[in-house]
DNA sequence: CCTTAATCCTGGAAGC
DNA sequence: TGCTTCCAGGATTAAG
């Protein structure tokens, strides 16, 4: 989500109040329709945004609008999908419009009168593409699907909503719980809180699921000021990469020691995701009295140093 | 209630 | 060099 954010600001300040000039969709089966994905009437569809003016951009959990004077364009980037916008008569395009697995170009043309474009690829196509008449029907097709955002949700709704029996790390993934929270951030986020993956959140403390809240917003906070983080795919919509993975403390570190305590980092399988996390600063606390206000060993919480 | 595995894809890295 | 195998930021579905 942190990406996603970061691209939705890079994106508005390049077409927000440019006007969609040609739609070439090359790829129709990244295009979702209430039928499935694909088809003729989903390029049809898309090729509707003919004439429509860019007015504002939105975002919830990992999901991008793009709204418009004809209907919203919603995009989710998946794994591998990139969404960038560029001067068509900038060196980079050429090469942009041309790489392989680009499934959608759009040329705009802002006030002035200058063209751009801006391209979607994505290579594995576990992300797409739809649209909806207006925002309020993505509210209630889509986000109300989807848990409060978690860059703004409350704490006291957080521990409401993280308080069941799953695994702490499966909760912070279900996006129907919380919206905008992948592997890399649930991993970074528990270490800061100092919480076992595998813990169940019904046995974890108030105080403990608050420290989580924290250290969740200050994970999210950070990364967005960074520019996400990039593995392998992330660019945003200038094509620049994210430098929040050079401050991972745990993600992709496992056999590494802690940054915090030195510990070899673990590597497991939790919800059926790769996680990583220290054996000593995340111990497994013993479910024995399951009320859930057992004393906590140290509530401090490493606070980031920028901004 | 909660968990796992399979599924959708491509491509990069590691192992032989 | 070339082949095979495994792994990856996500999300849904079926099955246990």
């Amino acid at each position: 989500m942190p990406e996603i954010e970061h691209l939705r600001r890079t994106l508005a300040k390049r077409i927000v109040g440019s006007t969609i000039d040609c739609v070439d969709v090359r790829r129709a089966d990244v295009i979702r329709t209430p039928r499935g994905r694909g088809g003729r009437q989903a390029t049809a569809a898309m090729c509707g945004l003919r004439g429509a003016r860019v007015t504002t951009t939105d975002r919830h959990g990992k999901q991008l609008a793009i709204l418009t004077t004809r209907g919203v364009l919603v995009v989710h980037l998946g794994m591998s999908g990139r969404l960038q916008a560029v001067g068509e008569q900038e060196p980079t395009s050429a090469a942009l419009v041309g790489a392989s697995h680009v499934h959608m170009v759009m040329t705009l043309i802002d006030a002035e009168g200058r063209r751009s474009i801006m391209v979607h690829r994505d290579p594995r196509r576990f992300g797409g593409l739809w649209l909806r008449d207006t925002l309020e029907d993505v509210r209630r097709a889509e986000w109300s699907r989807l848990g409060p955002d978690a860059l703004t949700i409350r704490r006291e709704c957080f521990l409401a909503r993280l308080s069941r029996g799953r695994s702490i790390k499966a909760m912070l993934l279900d996006q129907s719980i919380v919206a905008g929270v992948g592997n890399i951030y649930a991993d970074e986020a528990l270490h800061r809180a100092r919480l076992h993956p595998a813990t169940r959140g019904v046995s974890v403390s108030r105080d403990r699921l608050g420290l989580l809240h924290t250290a969740l917003g200050a994970v999210l906070r950070a990364a967005v000021r960074a520019g996400g983080s990039t593995i392998r795919d992330f660019q945003d919509a200038a094509g620049r990469f994210g430098t929040y993975a050079g401050r991972h403390r745990v993600y992709a570190r496992a056999g590494l020691p802690c940054l915090d305590c030195g510990t070899v980092l673990a590597g497991s399988t939790v919800a059926g995701r790769t996680t990583v996390h220290c054996p000593m600063c995340q111990p497994r606390r013993s479910a024995a009295g399951s009320s859930g206000t057992r004393s906590i060993d140290r509530l401090s919480t490493p606070v980031d140093s920028t901004g």
